[in-house]
RNA sequence: GCCGGGGUAGCUCAGUUGGUAGAGCAGGGGACUGAAAAUCCCCGUGUGGGGAGUUCAAUUCUCUCCCCCGGCA
């Protein structure tokens, strides 16, 4: 039986500085680079999303950066069908895939494969919201533990994202949460090398902080006014990353540009945070620091030689 | 200087007919199966501006001092 294709994954916090080591990784080796972060696939949003430059990305094959409009959804299953095709792709060029990026469930959906739950129709999905609005979460959450009792217990009655999208696979498909998630999922289809790269919090702040002004000098306001052109609806899911709503705040007169920064780097700095709790779950990284660089690129290789 | 309004959690503020106080945000911890940069859960002792008085009991009432914000001079 043919071993497994190897590829590499590069997770960790925002700002940690894993574009930077991918690119050094393309230095010793035909490597593709590969986004794992649901954020930097907007187009109208490459400096606010810090995705790599376009002179960064000549340096290598980069797959799945700024190819959806800003009204467009990717989901965590669609992003793992585009991440698989976009592997192979490098597989059979003859190059190394390199993951990267800072969402959890990108990579899990990918690594460990998600449930292959059908579309649901949309109205099933809008009608539940409006029921969720009209009747409150702990009415859908009690409707929920009639059917699935075991998903139920697992989450809270607020959570209004988790039990309208348990309910609205129950009314679309007729099976439960529990029972798409007790499917067995295939194989692990690669042998992967597990990379994080951190700082502790009060370390990274100061760089999260540094790197909003680099966005500002870049002119990210500018190109947060452009994508308000082309797309002026603040609820559109481009616009849901961080420094694009804040941005949109400050274009829109709510707040001074100096207020701006500060919601900015305070929601980039608790997201680092969530990040950071997601990824330490994780038993199969091993961790760097960003100063580790050559630590890691060695481990990398010898992990290749292996 | 006078007249008001304030001084309560890191910040913005609420409340206590007198029985030593609680929200939002921030901060800390956690969860995470198709919107995940999302969504959600748990965590609140703080010289109640300082001092004095009344009272069994004062953050609350009284006096006084200090500081802030308006207005008048």
């Amino acid at each position: 039986m043919p071993q497994a294709p190897r590829i590499i994954c590069l997770a960790g916090p925002t700002g940690a500085g894993k574009s930077a080591i991918a690119l050094a990784l393309a230095d010793l080796l035909p490597i593709s680079v590969i986004n794992a972060d649901s954020r930097q696939v907007y187009r109208d949003f490459p400096i606010i999303t810090a995705q790599p430059s376009p002179e960064e990305q000549g340096r290598c094959p980069h797959a799945l950066y700024g190819f959806l409009g800003c009204r467009e959804k990717i989901s965590a299953g669609r992003y793992a069908q585009k991440a698989g095709a976009a592997i192979a792709q490098s597989l059979a060029q003859g190059r190394l895939p390199v993951l990267v990026g800072g969402t959890g469930l990108y990579f899990k959906s990918l690594l460990q494969g998600i449930a292959e739950i059908p579309a649901v129709d949309e109205a099933i999905s809008r009608t539940l919201l409006e029921r969720w609005d009209a009747e409150g979460g702990q009415v859908l959450h009690r409707e929920l533990a009639a059917i699935d009792p075991a998903y139920a217990a697992k989450i809270h009655f607020n959570d209004r994202q988790r039990v309208l999208r348990a309910l609205e696979v129950w009314q679309g498909t007729g099976k439960t949460f529990t029972w798409w998630h007790a499917r067995p999922l295939p194989a692990p289809a690669f042998q992967t090398l597990n990379l994080g790269l951190a700082l502790p919090l009060d370390e990274l702040t100061p760089i999260l902080g540094a790197r909003i002004r680099i966005m500002l000098k870049a002119d990210a306001p500018g190109e947060a006014r452009t994508a308000l052109e082309r797309c002026p609806d603040p609820a559109a899911p481009g616009w849901s990353g961080i420094g694009c709503r804040e941005l949109y705040g400050y274009l829109q007169g709510e707040y001074t540009l100096e207020e701006c920064l500060t919601l900015w780097l305070r929601n980039t700095r608790a997201y680092a945070k969530r990040q950071l709790t997601w990824f330490r779950a994780d038993q199969s990284l091993a961790w760097f620091r960003p100063e580790e660089s050559k630590t890691l690129l060695g481990a990398a290789l010898r992990w290749l030689d292996s």
